[in-house]
RNA sequence: GGAGAGGUGGCCGAGUGGUCGAAGGCGCACGCCUGGAAAGCGUGUAUCCGUCACAAGCGGAUCAAGGGUUCGAAUCCCUUUCUCUCCGCCA
């Protein structure tokens, strides 16, 4: 959530970028300032109350010590008088907290101003591509009909045995998408990534900590039984791990990097956009965060584009980079830039990587922050970005490297996969 | 899954109803000492909320979490949760 501090003292302010998000905040802004005058004035009343019947308490020990039962005695009504009505404030401090924080949750987090006006993906700025996004050959197959025919992903063998959306990798397919995740895992790692393995299932705690509740319940696959739910993203727990952390500032920036298996149940879409690896229930993703000082992070959120930018690269697909539009901006996010592959055979550009800046809105939900070099504890930024998700780039990989025999192997990943061809 | 023992500050560890946010130690920071360092000595060292200038000061909360008993709880009771030990099961 983002700082209320920034409501106190310019709520105006507030509201007017968030318009860049299509948003009109004016009627939620100003009922968070309602709450949290109210909020203070109840806290005040509790506090004061309780200071009363502290006082009280220790007169009516040092009564009882000193043998005047008697007047004790009477004291203890007034006691429990104040004893009450603290209960009563705390509980109504506890409604109206509630309703503040619940208030703040519903609020966006505030666009960077280089994030242009706009409501769709149409109106994404294109910052830099590379690579020529040619049409294919017209004998040239979209990946479903290929993976198919080189039998190296069977779709409707998982949809048998779970259902769509959960494919099966065989051979040298299943050794592709392994090459990927260890050529992935190990740039990073020389980037300065530490390697984390997160847990698959996280508690809702960890969920909300990120933004995934109660924004986005139902996009996760909740385990009744157990009350947990499968991972999204490993941006979860590899940002949870922050939760309720204060870092010292010469730890800063701190860089994670996690493989996972990431589950989406994304209810509700079906047709070409979805067809084949497109968009799954399942799939595999290496993931970046950073934490770092809040005067470094748009730096990190640079060599973060340009970390994965260089992934594409070696791996020789057309790309482009696209900062997203006010309207396409995620939820928590203040900047995100987009990277998509050019797919030839389906003519269109696949998102395979998104990186932002989420600035302080999750450190104040994860309450992540650093000791600052005055001793004083500050929010830390936080940051992340896929590098990257699996199935797309398998797609466009095996689309774009493909002639009459099968599919040719980018040079990089040779060392991993072990063939050159398939 | 069964039985038992426990969860106190960055760590270790005192504390079984009163002035305890909490002794002591370690660690850490700063200072003294030193040619420099170690040792030694000294000082300081949790977080959040409110008031306020996001200062000082003052007030409140927090000893796993939640609830209860009591004038008063880290200390007593209940529930939940986690850890450890033993047994069972098991990749």
């Amino acid at each position: 959530m983002i700082d209320i501090q920034l409501i106190r003292e310019n709520s105006r302010e507030v509201i007017e970028r968030l318009k860049v998000r299509n948003m009109d905040a004016a009627g939620l802004v100003e009922r968070v300032a309602e709450a949290d005058s109210e909020r203070r004035q109840m806290q005040k009343q509790l506090d004061d109350t309780l200071a009363e019947s502290k006082v009280l308490a220790r007169r009516i020990g040092e009564l009882f010590k000193s043998g005047k039962g008697q007047e004790a005695e009477g004291l203890k009504q007034e006691s429990g008088r104040l004893k009450q009505q603290a209960k009563v404030l705390q509980e109504r401090l506890d409604v109206v907290a509630g309703e503040l924080n619940e208030l703040m949750t519903r609020l966006p987090n505030i666009p960077h101003p280089s994030v242009p006006a706009g409501n769709t993906e149409a109106d994404n700025e294109i910052v830099r591509e590379e690579g020529k996004a040619e049409a294919a050959p017209p004998e040239a197959l979209p990946h479903w009909e290929l993976c198919k025919k080189l039998d190296i992903i069977d779709f409707e063998a998982g949809t048998k045995i779970t259902g769509a959306g959960f494919p099966v990798y065989k051979g040298k397919g299943a050794r592709l998408q392994r090459a990927l995740i260890a050529f992935f895992l190990d740039e990073a790692d020389k980037a300065g990534y530490t390697e984390i393995q997160p847990p698959l299932m996280v508690n809702a705690d960890s969920a909300y900590g990120t933004g995934q509740l109660p924004d986005k319940d139902g996009q996760m696959y909740h385990v009744q039984s157990d009350d947990l739910y499968l991972i999204p993203t490993s941006e979860v727990p590899v940002t949870n791990l922050f939760r309720d952390t204060i870092l010292k500032e010469d730890e800063l920036p701190v860089k994670y990097t996690a493989y996972s298996v990431c589950f989406r149940r994304e209810a509700g879409s079906y047709g070409k956009d979805v067809r084949g690896l497109n968009r799954l229930h399942q799939f595999d993703k290496v993931e970046i965060v950073q934490v770092t000082h809040p005067e470094k992070s748009y730096q990190a959120l640079k060599e973060m584009v340009d970390h994965v930018a260089v992934l594409l690269k070696k791996l020789e697909l057309p790309f482009r980079v696209a900062r997203l539009c006010g309207g396409d901006l995620g939820f928590a996010a203040a900047l995100t830039f987009d990277l998509e592959v050019w797919s030839g055979a389906q003519g269109r550009w696949l998102e395979v990587s998104s990186v932002s800046n989420f600035e302080t809105y999750q450190s104040h939900r994860l309450k992540l922050r650093y000791r600052s070099s005055e001793g004083r504890n500050l929010h830390a930024h936080t940051l992340n970005g896929s590098a990257l998700a699996l199935p797309r780039i398998l797609a466009a990989l095996l689309e774009n490297n493909q002639d009459k025999g099968g599919v040719i192997i980018p040079e990089v990943l040779r060392p991993y996969t072990g063939f050159d061809r398939i």
